[in-house]
DNA sequence: GCTCCACTCTGCATCGTTGCAATAGAATTC
DNA sequence: GAATTCTATTGCAACGATGCAGAGTGGAGC
């Protein structure tokens, strides 16, 4: 049971624990024979050195966390996958830890994680977190920040350009000729940051083109789940004016959940209503209809981040901490006439 | 830059390292005055105790390893949501590692995770490894089995009766008066275990009512995507018998990209054709149809599977490995009329 | 035969922490 | 005042690995 060490592996094959270390490693000049002794040993005894120790010795683990809210909300497991992916061709591997939202936890894991030496660096995805937390925080590695934009924080930072894309997207609504364009997942609070940037967008479309926007088709939710979107479907339904001739949601989830109350009500998609959402989660590819949506590149996302804090742990880029803009584009789909 | 150590608060706080230890873990007794001195001393520098040394020294790291094969696919990381809930409420912290059904990959984080002491046990859901594999693994850490019944292995093993419900999903499909019924997903090579059973049971419900299966309507996929489900499901309609009139999906995802398939093609759903998933994935429940599925109870699962591994990692139940049966349910919904 | 060098191999110290056991000092007892 | 108990604090060794510098070999060179 006990697990064997480099000085087990030296008794058998009758050398110092020093060598069977180089030969290990691949260090240093070890003759064929006594390789193949050590190797042999090695497998004898199944031997795999431990990374506790290594690490602590070595001062990195090759361990980058990945830090998300809700890892079954489609958008992150699938930014999950391409941080993965990326990280590997840089030889690190990637924790995933989720949050679920609570502040102490993301806190910790900030705080914590990389200064408790257990990971070379952080990559966090903040729900709740405030600046004042982020600049409280003591930590040795580095840490690039997802998504949210955190302003004057003194990390790197990766997001696409959340008010031009929703904006896009509103456009794209207008464009068709709907008049009264729901948006649905507005956060006007603290932690709503994103949501904010959304609206703004929103209103900025609006805006270009000399309409005013009417703010009661501006719903809340508490979160951007299916099930807060069907039910502020719901409620737009029954506006006192009337459904509105389109619906712009936060997010695929939102705009899946506002999708499913549409049928079930009888309203025609998009004839009736159409419908954008945002993340381009495969869900919405493969819905009845498939959904308009804001497809931020994931791929680049998760490069830009990993790129950028692997430059950051080798020493190179120590420059200040840096806007990193991913690409997005407008896919339409079904749920606009597409 | 350099993580402040026990040492140097120790220097700023007078006193010595094994003190500030003290103070940090709460242990022994320590004297009010030394207490607030050495706390103010931890704050001041921003002490966080280098978890690497302190597990290494400890011999444990609290941290569990859940492997999966692709994290984006909605039952998994909805499964891993589970299991991380679960563990903290054991005080263990749970990673998760997505090894996207590459053998190496599988085998290399079972055999190192453990025995590389970084992990003191792992949650496996097996894609590709062989009880072979298994059987060469000499980690010293616990493991538990999710899903795949790998037979006669040496580990604890949770699962569901894929035969039973497999045979429940394809009699309700029976009870409706379909006779022509797919099945879609089957996988008759070696990794394909649970596929294989889901095939028996659909067997087995035929078998009941002394009904013969017409075996050109169990179709096999190569992965267990929207894709894949579209691309049988596209096939089948083509038929030279003409299309089914009922599929059993081995899961939701497959049944989605079926669905979307049928309604593309104006195939009307429950009418011509009644669809069955397995996994009871939230996107079904938003599905228009909704998705009639096998529901998994994954919240047991998840607690059957830590439970286990804790208990063993405390040195309780050092008994023999365990099959641990998670309960399950179908859920009937609108796309088999429900 | 001696020096020098290349090649292997090894011992010691160390990474930052905690377990153990012991110490100094204060408080208590008789 | 000496013996005893208790409290607060400490030093040493160890977890398992690696960095560094050094120590043995044997052979080449003169």
């Amino acid at each position: 049971m006990a697990a064997t060490r480099l000085r087990d592996v030296a008794e058998r094959a009758g050398v110092s624990i020093r060598t069977v270390s180089n030969v290990v490693n691949g260090y240093a000049q070890v003759s064929d024979e006594t390789r193949q002794r050590v190797e042999q040993a090695v497998a004898e005894l199944g031997y795999h050195p431990n990374l506790l120790a290594r690490n602590l010795k070595r001062g990195r683990t090759g361990l980058i966390a990945l830090v998300v809210p809700e890892l079954d909300v489609p958008y992150f497991s699938e930014l999950a996958r391409a941080v993965v992916a990326k990280a590997r061709l840089h030889g690190y591997t990637v924790v995933i830890d989720q949050t679920d939202g609570e502040p102490d936890r993301e806190r910790e894991l900030i705080m914590r994680g990389a200064s408790a030496a257990l990971f070379d660096g952080v990559i966090l995805s903040p729900l709740v977190l405030s600046q004042a937390d982020l600049a409280r925080r003591d930590a040795a590695g580095p840490l690039v920040l997802l998504g949210e934009r955190i302003a004057a924080s003194p990390y790197d930072h990766v997001a696409i350009d959340n008010v031009a894309a929703a904006s896009d997207a509103t456009e794209h609504l207008l464009a068709l000729g709907r008049t009264r364009i729901a948006a649905v997942g507005d956060q006007p609070y603290d932690t709503g940051e994103t949501a904010q940037l959304r609206t703004r967008g929103y209103r900025e479309a609006h805006a270009a083109l000399g309409l005013r926007v009417d703010d009661s088709l501006i719903v809340s939710t508490h979160k951007f789940h299916r099930s807060d979107g069907a039910a502020a479907m719901a409620d737009l339904l029954d506006h006192p004016d009337g459904p509105p001739d389109a619906v712009f949601c936060y997010n695929d989830l939102l705009a899946l959940g506002a999708i499913r109350t549409l049928l079930t009500r009888g309203v025609r998609i998009p004839d009736d209503v159409a419908v954008v959402g945002f993340d381009d989660i495969e869900a919405g590819r493969y819905n009845t209809p498939t959904l308009t949506t804001i497809s931020p590149d994931k791929t680049m996302i998760a490069q830009l981040a990993v790129d950028r804090l692997v430059s950051r742990l080798d020493g190179r880029s120590p420059g200040e901490p840096t806007e990193l803009w991913a690409p997005y584009r407008l896919e339409i789909r079904e749920s606009t006439g597409g």
